[in-house]
DNA sequence: TTGAAAGCGATACCAT
DNA sequence: ATGGTATCGCTTTCAA
């Protein structure tokens, strides 16, 4: 074709507006530059972030994102699925709110590609996590690296695998003598097991904690035992949740786990399966990033 | 058609697993089946229940939803109306994080009818918020009806449309001389409002808060002052945010917004306008609720 | 280089 | 009751 002739349909396309039809082009190249994204998690911790990432990595190659919220339970799991295997989405990425749990769905004998991301999957299947261990030991080395000797790991129930790795990766550093507390996933939580452990007379100088809530109950139950945070005690999280850590008193040190990143790669991998690519199977875990804030001290708290 | 022959053909279909391609039929009725929602609420505090709204009431009819986050940014927002308009979606959802701003892209000349929900839209436009006058007097009658009668507001920046008409509310139940201090919408402003009220001598028994960041911090600084809650001080907050709400010591009765209702309105009222519906435009403000939990103490919370 | 025609998958309408 | 055909908007292929 002309440059002259191109550069004159380009102008009048842009004139009058004309916008191809997605639905048209994507009957005849079957693609429609659409993908799914399913989770049941409903408070959207781990979903928004990933999302977001799914989305940003997508958005420049013309994929829009159908979000559904199945809540766990199958049948609308199922009504979602659907509805966009009609609407001839290129693919599905699987999320959900812990990586040791699969969604209440089948999954693996769909006619597009599955991703799955912070939830788990059939075997043979693409497996996205943060990688627990990893984090454990960001957390652990930057305490030890402040002088801390003392360390205490207080986390959620050991049901849980991501709890599980990031205990055994704490204990491996630590000490295998050193204390490990599990409980629930909640702030006060974190306030028993300080009493606890203060009652005991166990007194830790360092603490890491399995998430952020934990380790915000531990600041506040260490304050009102009188014990600074982070003159006497230092505290990390687990998390990065924004809205957690930057609240608490002192803002937390805490373990990122890359979410947006994790998504990011979830949807060019959902993609590129899509596009017929073949690619090892398997988990895929990606590094975890310490973000420091105020409850840990020492020289990387002065900048 | 014979009735035998409806039922073979079904049969068949779904024996050979049948499956209408959206794309092809949505050429033809110049459906998509297919709605976007555009949000900038990054932490998706007010997005997500809204969207759990629109998603339930739609996905009976097969509609399914775009979700695109476009974090302010108008060149994103863009792109990302773009790519919905090319995919003929049948309508869009505008949400936001408040209601006396609108997105950073002008969604008034689409092709598409367009519901702005918790976020501000262009005159004549319907505009889906919920009744922030209502929801004070919820909270504030409720701390009436326990017998508190020195009532205080702790509440965000009075450039917010939503602090100012709560204020005002507050103001005309609970008299005009009834305290209403403005600050952050975040937990050290209510530490510190609380600490100031204090210090003043002004001594309130029934504090409304704006929302439930400050409620937690208003609890957490009577809390340090030695001031039992709900003993000798009730403390409503606004919201709903389950993990703040439900985490703070005692648990906090607060206003819900019934934000997934008004997803599943905004939802319907989108749709209806896409099937050509003729339906007023402006304002619509949706009633809260109050949900009592344990920060008011009283007869409400004996059961 | 340009134009015409076939076809993607479903539907609506018209003949049989 | 059935079969055939045009159509939606675009891409691809083949002819001119």
């Amino acid at each position: 074709m002309g440059e002259e002739t191109r550069t004159r349909i380009k102008r009048i396309a842009a004139e009058i507006g004309f916008r191809p039809n997605a639905l048209a082009r994507g009957l005849l190249s079957r693609r429609s530059f659409t993908i799914g994204l399913l989770t049941n998690d409903t408070y959207g911790r781990f979903t928004l972030p990933l999302m977001a990432g799914v989305s940003e990595a997508l958005v420049d190659r013309g994929v829009s994102v159908f979000l559904c919220a199945i809540e766990d339970d199958p049948a609308l799991a199922r009504v979602h699925v659907e509805a966009m295997l009609d609407k001839q989405v290129d693919g599905i990425i699987a999320t959900g709110k812990r990586t040791d749990r699969a969604l209440p769905v089948d999954l693996s004998d769909l006619p597009v590609p599955v991703v799955y991301a912070f939830t788990a999957g059939p075997p043979n299947s693409i497996t996205y996590a943060s990688d627990d261990a990893h984090g454990a030991e960001l957390a652990v080395t930057h305490l030890m690296a402040l002088g801390r000797k003392r360390l205490a790991h207080i986390t959620g129930p050991d049901a849980f695998i991501a709890a599980l790795e990031r205990a055994s990766a704490f204990r491996r550093l630590a000490g295998s003598d050193a204390p490990v507390l599990h409980g629930q996933w909640t702030e006060s939580w974190g306030r028993e097991a300080i009493l606890d452990l203060w009652k005991s007379g166990e007194r830790p100088d360092g603490i890491f904690c399995g998430n952020d809530m934990i380790a915000r109950g531990v600041i506040d139950g260490l304050r009102e035992l009188g014990v600074s945070v982070p003159g006497e005690v230092s505290v990390v999280g687990f998390d990065n949740w924004e809205i957690v850590a930057a609240q608490s008193r002192p803002p937390l040190t805490t373990v990122d786990m890359n979410l947006k990143e994790l998504g990011r790669q979830a949807g060019l991998t959902v993609l590129a399966l899509g596009e017929g690519e073949k690619l090892e199977p398997g988990w895929r875990k990606l590094p975890c990033t310490l973000l420091v804030r105020g409850s840990c001290g020492g020289a990387a708290n002065d900048r």
